[in-house]
Parts: structure tokens; sequence; C-alpha cells
DNA sequence: GACCCTCCCCTTAGGGGAGGGTC
DNA sequence: GACCCTCCCCTTAGGGGAGGGTC
């Protein structure tokens, strides 16, 4: 395999972790090529080409693209290339940011999922919640025939203004204050919210009513009855926010009619 | 350009951080469509839709395939979607140790562009150098005719066996042992050694005479001399291994001859 | 003038053969 | 039988217009 140390394409793709179509490549476009030929015209690459290929396949994986790379293997000065490895430093440093925003991300969705399982969707259950982090809009502006929907948006926009580096995956719910429960006015929410790690609001902890229903966004007015219904029959009073979630929502049920509503009111014995 | 809550598909795409180009093919591969149309034809996004944007943009970022993305979508279900929210959070892991590794890679071979630098390459001088952790060889084997190219070959797979985890593109230079340096054999090293900050050996701190020449891999015969004589010159003694190394090297220097060579001998007062 | 629509053409970095020679 | 060579064809996720209509 080794003439004086010279390597096969096979043996030295294996060797520099790419593969043998790569280094095809890599020689077809004058990038990297064989450090010579045998007589049989096979291509003989030396280890210490080694270096080359790994920096070539670091820097492809940082999202340069060969061209790039082409170009400053031509021009390479020490200056060039110090500044090069410079400011590919500060990418990682934005993408370890990134990836751990987004690890978060899937984290709280998961969470939310998880939320939903080991759960009796009929039965109403009273419990303790602790606290939750979540980002809490302002009052929502329901003036000159204005709807949820406006509200929504409104909503959207104050958030990005705000935290303009936040991910906006976390499904939006809705808060009812105690005011609007005692009005029977459970159509659209007071305010918004969605769980994050990062939020500075809170969903405080307390016991909570909770209920279950399956459908789709706004159909949850039967499920408020219920609800208040089970408080009335068990001498509980509510003493704060309720809150409306869908754990289950379009990221992992397609039909909107199967969509989990949960409605969680705060409860102390009267 | 709000027309109850529906938003134009320029509006939505900067709403949902891509691009109309991009929503133009969603919307064509039948991924994420507009919520209607417009009696004009045109598309209109509802605010809801952003989840989904998000959701596909996090999970592009993260290597699935629209395609992959699209069968999800459609097969969904609590339990795919958590499971596959766990397993993108595993790969996010393995992406953040990959991310931390590539930074280790270009700090250390910044550092060494830049130790090549504020020195004057025609002056020998004795300087402290602290201690540096790196990958040290076994003696290299140069029994039976075999050259300097063989033990490299040699060094290059024990490290993949004994690390296989560990990046080689750090380039590899030489030790030279008090003995063989006394009997003014410095052709080839009697082990090889690259810096990197998870090695577990070192390159011990001490006052060393450091010189420089410029050259091609294995042109260091004059460079050895005159530090010899310098040493000499000095009243000095050697007292420990010796140190041949390419600061400026491929990676920075297209042509052989003006690879930047650094020869590092310990010395103590005699 | 700025934005929208529907074609249509182009790209990067290889992967997967086919057909024929080499160890 | 396993490996090497040189074509040649194919793919993903859009980007960049062109030509024509809409706010």
């Amino acid at each position: 395999m080794a003439d004086e140390g010279f390597l096969s394409i096979s043996d030295f793709a294996d060797y520099s972790r790419t593969t043998r179509d790569a280094l095809l490549y890599y020689d077809k476009i004058g990038l990297i090529s064989p450090a010579r030929r045998g007589e049989n015209n096979y291509r003989l690459y030396s280890v210490t080409q080694v270096g080359a290929v790994n920096m070539v396949r670091i820097l492809r994986e940082l999202g340069m693209s060969l061209d790039d790379i082409r170009n400053l293997q031509k021009r390479r000065t020490p200056k060039t290339v110090s500044d090069m490895l410079a400011s590919q430093i500060e990418k990682i440093d934005t993408k370890l940011n990134e990836w751990n925003r987004a690890r978060k991300l899937l984290f709280t969705m998961r969470k939310v999922i998880q939320s939903a399982s080991n759960i009796d969707e009929n039965e109403i259950v009273v419990r303790f919640m602790p606290a939750e982090s979540i980002v809490l809009g302002e009052l929502n502006d329901y003036s000159r025939g204005r709807n949820d929907y406006d509200a929504l948006t409104d909503f959207y926009h104050a958030v990005r203004e705000k935290h303009p580096d936040l991910d906006m995956n976390y499904p939006v719910w809705g808060v009812f204050s105690k005011a609007q429960i005692r009005r029977r006015d459970y159509s659209w929410p007071e305010r918004y919210y969605f769980y994050n790690p990062e939020g500075h609001d809170k969903r405080p902890a307390a016991m909570y009513a909770i209920g279950y229903a399956r459908g789709g966004y706004g159909k949850s007015d039967d499920l408020f009855k219920r609800l208040l219904n089970y408080i009335r029959i068990n001498n509980l009073v509510i003493y704060g926010d309720s809150y409306k979630e869908y754990p289950l929502n379009e990221v992992c049920v397609p039909n909107e009619d199967d969509y989990l509503i949960r409605v969680m009111i705060p409860v102390l014995p009267r």
C-alpha cells in the first residue's frame, strides 16, 4: 500500500477523513492534487497532505466555499491566513450561540408536548404547578373593532422589537384575567404569552384547576364552562390569571379539530 | 399591508426571517403554502404561520432536508415529533462539541503564525519560554533503512489510534535529544510532536536559544550549526531536548523555500 | 415606483454508475 | 476480487432575471 510513504487515493481518503469522490473532485478543480502519479497513472498522496485536506474540511464545515478556500490558498500570506483564522473563530462563537439558542427552543417545544402525555383528558384535576418562565405581552388592544388576530399581530411586533434576537417559534397562548372570567368573557385573551427559558416574566406557582378538551383555536368555551362548574361545585375560588394553552397543536397534530386545549385556573378553597 | 392580519409574501418573509424566494420555493414543493390567495392572486400569509417557517428554518440549519421535513410534517404525531426533537437535541450537542474542537484548532493555528511575527529572523536570542501542551510521539524507528518519512507515517498512525477523535491538522514537528545534537545528528528527529491544547505532554518551560532560517522541510543544518556556534561562544550548555518547528509553512506560505524554520535549544550558563 | 405573478435558467459539492485497465 | 482510471448524469435549495400585471 505504501510506496515510499505514498498512499493510494482510498487509503488517503481514509486518513484524512474524507471520501474518494471528494478527493477526485478536489483534484479536478485543482484544489488539492496528489503529490504525484504512479507509472500506472494512479494518484499517489503524501501523508504531509493530510493537513491540507483537514484545513479544507474544516473551512468547508465553517461554511466557506471551495472557491473561497482556493483563493485563500493561492494568495496566502501569514497576515491573510491569520486574519481569516480570527474571523472564523468569531464565526464559530456566533454559531455556538445560535446552537445554544436552538437547543433551548427544541427543549421547550419537547417539554410542551411531554406536558400533554400521561394526562386524563376527561378529568378535571386541581394540582400545584411550579412557576415557569414566560414572555408576557402588554394588555391587548380590542378598541375600534380590533379582534384577537390584530392583537396577536401587535404581540408579534412588540416581541420582535423588544427581543430582536428571540426565536418566535414558541407557540403563543392567552392569559385571561380574573375579572374577565367573572364576566364569562373567555373569547379573547387579555394578554398573550409564550414559554421561554429566557423570559423575564413568570406564570406563577400556584394550585390550578386544570381541564382539557379537543378542538381548534378558539373552541374553548365549553371547557371554560366545565371548569367554572367544577370550581363552583367544589367550593373553590379563583384568585389570579388563567392560562389557555394548546400543548398539542399544529406542530404535532395535522388536523385542527384534534388539537389539545388546556385551561389552567388558579384556585383556593373558599 | 395587513388585510385582516394577513401579510404579503415579502412582509411575511421579513417576519419569519427568511427570503421571498425561499417562500416561493416552499409553496412550489408544497411544504408551506400561504393561508390563502387574494383576489389578485397574491399570496397572503397568516402570522400564525411564522411558527411553521421557523420550524423549517431550524430543522434545515440542523441539517435536515426539506424532503425529510415534509415527511415529518405529514406523519406528525406527538410521539414522532417528540422523538425527533430529542434526536435533534443530541445532534446539537454533538455539533457543539465539534465546533469547540474546531475553535481550539483554529486558535492554535493562529497562535503558531503569530509566534513568527515581531521576530528578527537574523538574530539568535536566548529567552524564557513557558511550557506548552503538546502531543509527543514514541521514539522514531529508523532501523532497516527506514527514513523520517516512514517514521512520520508511523506517528500519524499511532496518534490516530491513541486519540481517534483528535484533529490531525496541527502541523507536526521534530524533537532532537541532547545526545543527538552532541553527535551533530540533526537530520532526522528522535520524536515527532504537535501543539494541541488537549495534549498530555509538555514542551517544558525553560531558557531556549532560539534561531530562525528560511527554507523547506529538512533544510535546517546551517541553522543548527549557527545555534551551536552561538552556544559555544557564549559559554552556554545544552541541558534538554531541542525543538525544530516551521511556524510559517504551507498553511500560509506558497513557496517551500520561504518557509520559516525555528530551532529552540534549551540552555544554561556553563 | 414598488411589489406581485409565473416561467426559465444557473449554481455547489460531490455521489453513483458505466466501461475498461491494474494489483 | 478489489482497487484504479476517465467520462457522464443527477441532485438540493433556492437566487437571479425576464416579461407582464397590480397598488
